[in-house]
DNA sequence: CGAAGTTTTGATCAAATTCAAGAGTAGTGG
DNA sequence: CCACTACTCTTGAATTTGATCAAAACTTCG
């Protein structure tokens, strides 16, 4: 697991080139941030730590910082009366805690042990107003995570269990590989329940859905954190055809 | 097709301001640029008018402008195989045609005749890098867009289709009001169809919501555009208690 | 090992989809 | 101005699918 303490690599923020003539590598996602700025952040930055399952901050609260992850995993989600909406999970290299209006949009928390750096916002707009560029890598960032989300909505736009599983492991693969990991398995480290919430299901119906891919030879599961695909063909015939 | 002229006022985008202290009104859009930057991206723009149903840009074209509504309603949407999903609703104020890499990520058509601005992109990068507050009214602007992307996916995730129109129809007159329209009748310039699309429901499932919000005195339509609410407590139960 | 929590599985019920037909709205041209 | 056509929208009946409720298997952790 990554330790970082202070003043040694700072924050990183990775995304993919949105000017890029879409050519080659569609895909690979690099580091935006230069030395300089990280350095300029990290200046402002402390690092912070979380245990699964504690919060990082609450939906509503004053939004005084904002986050970015160096490792681990992170949930964001809101409240229901009748249950939790995971809105996305937040991967190294993420950057949030800024799309609010004063206050933050919805909870955050960890869902593995999380390493992160906190930069305070008056700081932060501090930087942005001095630093140009790094204005420019905040919206490539931000585009990013505007198709993400719309992703997120096609995903729960579909009207099958299976068809939603099949796009959400797609995308997740499709995570990792775009982070430079082996993708001969696709690693979950979310529990189910996060991911039926994300995936606008119930316990039971994600359960079934898993079972489905399983018993149709489609992927298989090693344990409930490592899915192998198995039979890709069938995988996005579901996910795009409904 | 589209007929192009010259610019005079200038483009303009309306957001709320994510940095106010959570006061008072907190939903109260307003003017992001400056009578400066108006100018400078008016050098750049040129208008162009669609018609009704006329196509803007398609998923997967060369990203070559991006765009900002002067009137009318653009409608973005993904075409799969098994039918259309509608991204988002874009409104006067609003500017599309940013969020990719190197290709438009949707397709965007008139909902009704549109009168828009249009900046080559090279132009608008040269802006970016040369006025950096612009650079923060595109990424409040992208928070924004963000947010509402996140609403989207909340409302899909929901199960029951009443639940999904009285989210839809709150969110459709919270976005009236806040542009500064009058909120006594909720505005529908889409067609049911489009509704349906944005909802991840059928045009059958989409009637039958219609009906019964009707028949329990909660909403009245005067026609297919114009809904007035008529128990708002009993649609805001349905809105967030599912 | 045992206990609390999490996940799978099973049977019933409710709700949306599908398919098909009927009403309502434009929009066109005589 | 009305009638005609094409289109959009609503309504109805049968089927599919997921939710719900409840119980059993599996993990994890003390």
């Amino acid at each position: 697991m990554a330790t970082e303490t202070k003043g040694t690599a700072g924050p990183a923020i990775y995304a993919v080139d949105p000017w890029a003539p879409g050519s080659s590598k569609r895909c690979a996602r690099h580091q935006l941030l230069s030395d300089d700025e990280r350095a300029q952040l990290a200046k402002f930055a402390t690092i912070v730590r979380f245990n699964k399952g504690e919060q990082i901050y609450s939906e509503g609260d004053k939004a005084d910082a904002v986050f970015n992850i160096a490792s681990g995993l992170v949930t964001a989600y809101r409240t229901l009366t009748q249950g939790e909406h995971v809105t996305s999970f937040l991967y190294p290299g993420d950057l949030f805690g800024l799309s609010e209006e004063g206050h933050y949009s919805n909870t955050t928390r960890a869902a593995t042990s999380v390493v992160a750096y906190k930069i305070p916002l008056p700081a932060f707009r501090r930087i942005l107003d001095t630093n140009a560029d790094l204005d420019v890598d905040i919206i490539v960032k931000l585009c990013e995570d505007l198709r993400e989300a719309q992703r997120h909505a096609l995903v729960l736009a579909q009207r099958r269990a299976a068809t939603r599983l099949a796009m959400f492991l797609e995308l997740q693969e499709h995570l990792q590989s775009a982070s430079g990991e082996a993708v001969s398995e696709i690693n979950l480290p979310m529990d189910r329940s996060s991911v039926a919430a994300y995936l606008g299901l119930t316990l039971a119906a994600l359960g079934r859905a898993f079972r489905t891919l399983v018993s149709k030879q489609i992927i298989s599961c090693r344990d409930r954190h490592h899915v192998r695909i198995v039979d890709r063909g069938a995988l996005n015939r579901l996910a795009d055809e409904g």
